[in-house]
DNA sequence: ATGAAAGCGCTAACAT
DNA sequence: ATGTTAGCGCTTTCAT
């Protein structure tokens, strides 16, 4: 492989002077600078960028740190990352970490030694520990999809608030009997998204005087058939919803079968509102309504807001909360 | 940040000392190693991995280009890649190129700038350009997903053979007007998966004797919404299919809307086959009958052959084809 | 078993 | 406008 080296011989001049072409330097003459370029593109030289990492201590990299790449919801906030990096000159470095404290810290470390600009940290759980680790290394960090109580910057939307908007929609419709199909809550200590939309289903309910049935609240893990599960528990119970509102798109197309299996239809005798407007919503029939988190925004406002930490632009940064936005489609119907 | 520089004087070491101990290198006594790799936690050093690179002219790391990350069938494909390199201590910078030759060269270029070890190519098209420019830089470099007829490692299934199974169970159930939703033939110049798809759902229509309708070959894009359209032009047309095989998952989904919102039933009046086996087939209703691609599979093995190659392994090398598989759900039935 | 020193490919002072 | 040189943090001969 050429180097540095090669192409100043071969063009009669310092590699220092290559060096400068390369970079744009501006004390370059116009004549030199063009006889440099075209005799390294004539030998195929390009610089070596860990050599260049070396020197400059910068990277150009950024570590991204997601539970799971497979899972739709992250490809599509992946894709937006990537995408916003690609155009500030940055490539990315994908962790699977599964949600698994060991594996996030393992990788962070690994991301560490491997001098990454910046980490983008999407996990569903973000603790002291965390909070320690990132700030001990002290590297550039944003969290995706989450707040934090923590002074670290995050992109996310405001769950609460979302979830409140999913359960008045239901009620404005005319249902009392509102189910929720909601995450892992944890012990509630921590401020999981999942904790969030429960709170926001329930004082949705309050705020419209409706009775809070515990028959009602079924705790799934954010796929299909959890949600199908869940769903077919609370239609073969007592207390009958007329309304199920899940906190994730699987959950809720889970929901939907459960309530065709149960022998009833959708939206006609149950309604069913989800969380996320992942692809699937509109082609799985009914067509699900639901609350869009705007996933690629959410990417691409992370990386974005990484970059320019990353640049030194000390134009005091805040955090991000991103719009989400209720679609309407057939799932759900007036009472 | 500490540097082996600093390890080496509070241990009263050389630095040579100190990277054999880091290395594993068996000329050091247990004792000094042991004191090397205590003071070192204490004061938080490990390896710079940019420096060694480039001392080491290795990076442990692999390029992984992809057509479009936030589509879930790729997600499979890298979740698979990722695992691997993780088990074989390598990382992975992820490229989405969306199919697009300006962007695959771009990636091309930059990953080889960076010294990546090797590359993972998934893309839909493998033309002369890329042998040539694979060739030209000499990067250790598998195909995902796809054959080709240069020699170059690849992992795929064997498409042919997978279209004619799949058409052939359609001819198991008694149907004859089987229609055929493709992808982009191309001017068939390329083995494309499409092609090969193509070309194995007319084998079965002639080996089983059975005529090929011209009106029941559609092209679209791979996407739900294109096989939602391709679908309803077939059922509205003269000569009306009784099955419908899909060459993708999402184009048979969109597929199955179509046959219904025809006023046909699925599989009752119209059976649909797709192909991949994405989560979702078990999700919908019908589920779908599909034939399953390994797609995390796909991806491990390319990152396992990929490694290998990389370690300088000489064992003959062999390109793999992975075995496809018949998923019988319920979208399809007996004529 | 350990150290000294060269070198990986580049950038960034400091000269001229 | 260009050259010289000292690093960046590490590995690897070559000595001892």
């Amino acid at each position: 492989m050429a180097n540095i080296e090669d192409v100043a011989r071969l063009a009669n001049v310092s590699i220092a002077t290559v060096s400068r072409a390369f970079n744009n330097k501006p004390d370059v003459s116009e004549k030199t600078k063009a006889r440099i370029l075209e005799i390294a593109r004539s030998i195929g030289y390009e610089p070596s960028v860990p050599a260049r990492s070396l020197t400059k201590r910068k990277t150009n990299t950024l570590g991204l740190i997601v539970p799971d790449i497979s899972n739709p919801f992250y490809g599509e906030v992946v894709r937006g990352i990537e995408d916003t990096c690609h155009n500030h000159n940055y490539n990315v470095i994908l962790c699977n970490a599964d949600n698994k404290r060991d594996k996030e810290f393992l990788y962070i470390d690994m991301l560490k030694n491997r001098w990454v600009d910046g980490i983008i940290f999407h996990s569903d759980y973000f603790t002291e520990r965390h909070y320690e680790v990132f700030k001990g290394k002290k590297i550039p960090l944003v969290l995706a999809g989450r707040a934090t109580k923590y002074d670290i910057l995050y992109v996310a939307i405001d769950n609460f608030k979302a979830a409140y908007d999913a359960t008045n929609y239901l009620i404005s419709l005319g249902h009392e009997r509102i189910g929720i199909i909601h995450g892992p809550l944890n012990g509630m200590e921590e401020t999981v998204d999942s904790v969030d939309r429960f709170l926001g289903y329930k004082k949705a309910l309050k705020d419209a005087g409706l009775k809070v049935y515990d028959e009602l609240i079924k705790e799934a893990n954010f796929k299909a058939k959890g949600g199908y599960k869940a769903a077919k528990m609370m239609l073969e119970g007592e207390i009958k919803p007329t309304a199920i509102f899940a906190i994730s798109d699987m959950m809720a197309i889970g929901a939907i079968n459960a309530v065709f299996d149960s022998g009833f239809k959708c939206p006609e005798d149950v309604s069913v509102i989800g969380f996320d407007n992942i692809d699937l919503c509109e082609v799985i029939r009914p067509p699900l309504t639901t609350i869009a988190q705007p996933m690629y925004q959410i990417g691409a406002v992370a990386a974005k807001l990484l970059v320019k930490i990353i640049g030194g632009e000390q134009v005091e940064q805040k955090s991000v909360l991103l719009d989400h936005e209720l679609v309407v489609r057939k799932s759900c119907s007036r009472l």
